[in-house]
DNA sequence: TTGTAAGCGTTATCAT
DNA sequence: ATGATAACGCTTACAA
């Protein structure tokens, strides 16, 4: 079925039938109801791959992940499923490249082979090969996340050295002088993953300025993770009576590793950190923490690519977002006896 | 970048171009050095919409998932991440299609725009409106999980109904007289999403002939919901000591509902189900369930998909999975004093 | 208001 | 062993 098709049967030519579907020329009332009948009836819709090839694009967006194997974070599924929703209320596509692990020609055959208008890329090192593999072509593309230097770069990022160190002062305000701080897994943190260096930054610096001790440790995203790295880190450093985290996959074992170690929270220990929502919420008790607005930022990715897309020569943009502290129960006063 | 602008520099024809790239006709050791060096050196790859234009084909795949905004479980994200892993393997491309919610236009474009060669659809019905629509067409799909009338179609799914029965069986192998059952949503059930329609007929089924009796619930897939859910079974059926659920997503809730009414598992209550197998892990105590195999089941999806594409009038494949249900630390005799 | 025709970048048929 | 050329189905500049 096309076009050729439907003009035959409607009595028209090919090039009103497309003027009829693109409203690009005025076409009689009275044709335009005769194609449009024949269109229905025949459930005719033009071919995307004539299209793309005549129009030189392909209403269709890219959008490289993390190598599928290894699970998704809740946080990425939640970018993953607001670009979705975003492109497709701008009727665009989204073509998934899984990459990083051995697939390679995956992201080769999305970036040079003219398959989208345009690509969003997520887990962004901070020297990311992808990232500079992008920038040799002509291919617009904008990143959650950042590089070490993101200037002249599209981007939508979260701020995790401010909302980390925002952290360390809403702890330090409550009288905590031993601070931790769980960072993501430690070949994440080794592969320059930005958000691990950067809350760290922000961590340290915010110890030093409150004159504290703090220690850092990595931690692999999963629960059962969660609770030894909790217990290790107790019986390293029984002194500490608070933990900052970003580490939302490891929650579940920080909160039974605590649990499992007789600390009552916050009573006895207090948690905070940057997570999605419904991490924070389904932490018991909830998680005060910075919620990271995944919904909004994979629309704003969107957002950003069309733009550029758009208007090629336009100058970078970027969102940084420093989303508030969501004060819910999990951090308290330092217990009397440990000040 | 064109085909045409390979042949000029490599003083060739673009037929001799396209047989290089193709292979389909022989070329002269020369030429085809000749012809690589030009391409290697412009880092040219052939435009896909020109190639799926006269091929007729688009060497993607159409992956159809829940609308987005309802947040995937584990287990349907498991399902993406093997389809997409698979289909990259194939060199294939995915293109998402979020369907369900109000984006019929991003479903009707994938199935009638010729963007893909075939379809892969989860979270299937019982009556599916979207596989009514795709049976109309001629494109090639396969379905995870199947309609209340699977025959002739392609699809891969978990028997529910046989696992959800192995699990009554062990419980009451163990000595349980009095369970429940744990389902997925009520908007779900109601839906008549296949899982809760089979593995409730399961439930009731080996209750029935185990002399057993038994209660059913439905629960939002979220662990908030599952806490109140144990903690109004508990009240409305006090006598209940076992539950089976296969609702993963709820798992947290349960553990720390049982764990807030004081019951030891599996010593006091046990729990059994159906998971993707980390889910089973996470449980405290590790879950006694049968393991879905997401890995294998995109995988194969995939799999008879080609197949299908390939050979269009082949009789219809399908793969039912039963996997043995594994012994964990979440099932245990009934209580003595309870028996 | 409508039609004709060129051309997007491939692949494959038919010549040579 | 290689080249010229006709499609594939669409959009749009140009004619009428």
């Amino acid at each position: 079925m096309n076009i050729g098709e439907i003009a035959k049967r409607a009595g028209a030519s090919r090039s009103t039938v497309s003027y009829v579907l693109s409203g690009k020329r005025a076409v009689s009332e009275e044709t335009r109801r005769r194609i449009l009948a024949v269109i229905e009836e025949l459930d005719y819709r033009p071919n995307a791959a004539a299209r793309a090839l005549k129009e030189g694009r392909t209403r269709t967006l890219g959008l490289v992940i993390p190598p599928a194997s290894q699970r998704l974070t809740d946080m990425q599924l939640g970018f993953v499923a607001s670009v979705v929703e975003a492109a497709a209320r701008a009727d665009l596509d989204v073509l998934l490249s899984p990459s990083g692990g051995d697939h390679e020609r995956s992201f080769e055959r999305v970036v040079t082979g003219r398959r989208v208008d345009g690509v969003i890329l997520m887990e962004i090192r901070m020297e990311d090969d992808r990232v500079s593999r992008l920038r040799q072509t002509s291919l617009p593309f904008v990143t959650i996340g950042r590089t070490a230097d993101p200037h002249d770069m599209w981007w939508v990022d979260v701020d995790y050295t401010t909302l980390i160190s925002r952290c360390v002062h809403h702890l330090a305000d409550l009288g905590h002088r031993h601070l931790a701080f769980i960072n993501r897994s430690a070949e994440l943190v080794a592969a320059g993953y930005g958000p691990g260096h950067r809350a760290l930054a922000g961590f340290r610096q915010a110890v030093t300025e409150r004159g504290l001790t703090g220690v850092d440790v990595c931690c692999p995203d999963e629960p059962s993770a969660g609770e030894t790295c909790l217990e290790q880190l107790r019986a390293a450093h029984p002194e500490v009576t608070a933990v900052a985290t970003i580490n939302e996959a490891a929650l579940p074992g920080i909160q039974r590793g605590l649990q499992h170690a007789g600390l009552a929270v916050p009573r006895d220990f207090s948690v905070a950190g940057v997570a999605a929502r419904h991490w924070a919420e389904d932490f018991r008790p909830p998680l005060t923490a910075a919620d990271v607005p995944t919904l909004d930022m994979g629309e704003e990715a969107v957002r950003l690519l069309l733009e550029r897309i758009a208007t090629p020569e336009a100058p970078p943009r970027h969102v940084l977002h420093a989303p508030p502290i969501s004060l819910r129960a999990s951090t308290g006063p330092v217990p009397p006896a440990l000040r």
